[in-house]
DNA sequence: AAAAATTGATTAAACGTTTCATGTAATGAC
DNA sequence: GTCATTACATGAAACGTTTAATCAATTTTT
């Protein structure tokens, strides 16, 4: 049934002609008249053709596959953040442009990353925090083109595509200020030294301070970034002897998770308690009350993390190492000033 | 700097041994002896030395690599929906296990599968609706493994993994029934034959024939699978004229959408109307009011799909070709008896 | 008209594995 | 002590490409 497979020789023999001529009209090398590039292009429609990845990866050290690769959770489960998909859209779309195809990895935390070798990987996109320099050393010694994503390893010889989480984690706390708040809460994810949530934080400080307000270490909340986590935090953030008015949450899954504990609770958002969420994702929209929020783009960061991958893998040194991208504050109904 | 790659040649050379014997203490193959296997098995620590996966497929004529294959939009995007994330998700998980990578592949609609053969792909996992007939046979001319989700070719021989989506259907109509509704939109997403939607529309209809409720064309409204598309679909569906008082959107997406819209037109559900969705994403939980919703284990779902995959490549011949994943109620606080 | 350059095509080696047929040494049977 | 058997190890071919070196034929230069 299955016939082996059409090779270059099957093309050759077919036209008459050598494997190395076939092999140069299919990549356009060496000389080739007209007539003979025609004969073996209507051979390779005729048999089907279609080169051998694995031949010519053997030959040229290379495979043409990026891999994504994504911390993985307790019991080699992936991250269940839809976020991700978006990311790995971002990523896919731009690869495809570039002949690229793209390997889903989860690495768990005794990942020796033999795989990279194994397959010849061209390129690493590494996403999220990873945070023990075990790793990022590992990945230096393969000596293959990598991007970081919002993962903030310091030193400038990295490659990384991040957002500019400092000027998110400002804005968000000066529209609730100048909304007129004061007692603001901020519910963040793990709080890692260089994570994406720390450089928020940092922002949240900074606009705290700018507007004379004391920082309070008692009103930031640690919990898990999910829906869930937000729910949680809802009832110690709502109780009235805080006399919390507004919450940054950052991310707008804990923001959503927040609101519905709140909601629980019978507090009203924002009647009773503004909440600003962060990432833009579209269920921030299309929530009630719709959701006050940081706006990235993700999509546009994949395709930045691609863009830093092939400049490398072509050896282009005019490319900058870090890509810094914006946020915007998208109003909604979610905030409003504190009542009396 | 980059020290040429490490090869079966040098631990062989450095154990003093042949290549053959390396080969086979990798692979567990022939006979070696402990001696050996022991000093070759040191070797390779030694140097760090990882196969190249390239040379090996080559010779094996396969890649442990499959493909997720996602029909393209318009403009060469992916789909937007984050639904997808947990799909891949599963599939990754179990293709790691079976020590295969995964690989995603946007498809449009002249794709020829070309790279489907370079790649030497081992398997094929192709998600969503293929509407024409033309790409699967295309698919079975490439005689690869391959399982279709959710898109429901007919023809037995096919491997796929569906959803009971007709029982889906049919359980959230009945839902809104012994609730007392009588009225009762169907919100879905291109009615293709065969299509999911259409064997949720299926179920819908034995619902209503079963309670002895008459089928009404105009409460059938067909819009794009997403949240804007409910929420634009608001406004017909609330109108008084239409004397609806329940709403069955055939994704949780539209219904979020659909409530917002209704929100904003100052329809409250469920107070004014009831709302059930489908598929019970994270969201549906966290959303005000909570979704009633039809759930479905997206994420079970590529599990399934790489365990048919898997028996397909070992050729086991025992394994059923239609895996059909239940549905299940889940009643929250969108849908409630219709008022007076 | 001979020398030089250009064009078009070929030969053969190399990429890093796996595997089969073969070879040798050691063990067991008689 | 010979013969058969077993246990280990090896040589070499094959997988399907790319590419450098080479060659022959044609065209250009002088």
């Amino acid at each position: 049934m299955s016939r082996s497979r059409v090779t270059i020789k099957d093309v050759a023999k077919l036209c008459g002609v050598s494997i190395a001529t076939v092999s140069n009209v299919i990549n356009g090398t060496g000389r080739v008249s007209l007539d003979t590039q025609r004969k073996v292009e209507q051979a390779i429609g005729q048999l089907d053709f279609a080169p051998s990845a694995s031949a010519r990866n053997l030959k040229d050290k290379k495979s043409s596959l990026i891999a994504v690769v994504v911390p993985l959770l307790e019991k080699g489960r992936l991250q269940d953040n839809p976020f991700y998909w978006h990311l790995v859209r971002g990523i896919e779309e731009s690869a495809r442009d570039e002949k690229l195809h793209v390997i889903l990895i989860g690495i768990g935390p005794d990942e020796t990353f033999s795989f990279v070798r194994e397959q010849h990987l061209d390129g690493l996109i590494f996403v999220g925090a990873f945070q023990d320099t075990e790793v990022v050393e590992s990945v230096l010694r393969l000596n293959v083109p990598s991007v970081f994503m919002d993962s903030m390893v310091d030193g400038s010889e990295f490659y990384q595509v991040a957002l500019d989480d400092e000027l998110g984690g400002y804005i968000g706390t000066k529209h609730l200020l100048s909304l007129g708040h004061e007692r603001i809460a901020l519910l963040t994810g793990v709080l890692l030294k260089d994570g994406v949530n720390y450089r928020r934080w940092q922002g949240y400080c900074r606009a705290l301070e700018e507007a004379g307000v004391p920082y309070r270490e008692e009103l930031v909340y640690e919990e898990p970034t999910s829906s869930l986590g937000g729910y949680r935090a809802a009832s110690r953030i709502g109780a009235k002897s805080g006399g919390i008015t507004a919450v940054f949450a950052l991310s707008d899954m804990a923001a959503i998770g927040l609101i519905k504990g709140l909601h629980d609770l019978g507090i009203g958002v924002p009647r009773d308690m503004s909440v600003v969420g962060f990432d833009d994702d579209e269920r921030a929209r299309y929530c009630i009350p719709a959701l006050t929020t940081v706006r990235q783009d993700i999509v546009q960061k994949g395709r930045e993390a691609v863009r830093l991958l092939t400049a490398q893998i072509e050896r282009d040194d005019s490319i900058e190492r870090q890509v810094t991208l914006g946020v915007e504050l998208v109003p909604r109904q979610s905030t409003s000033p504190p009542s009396r």
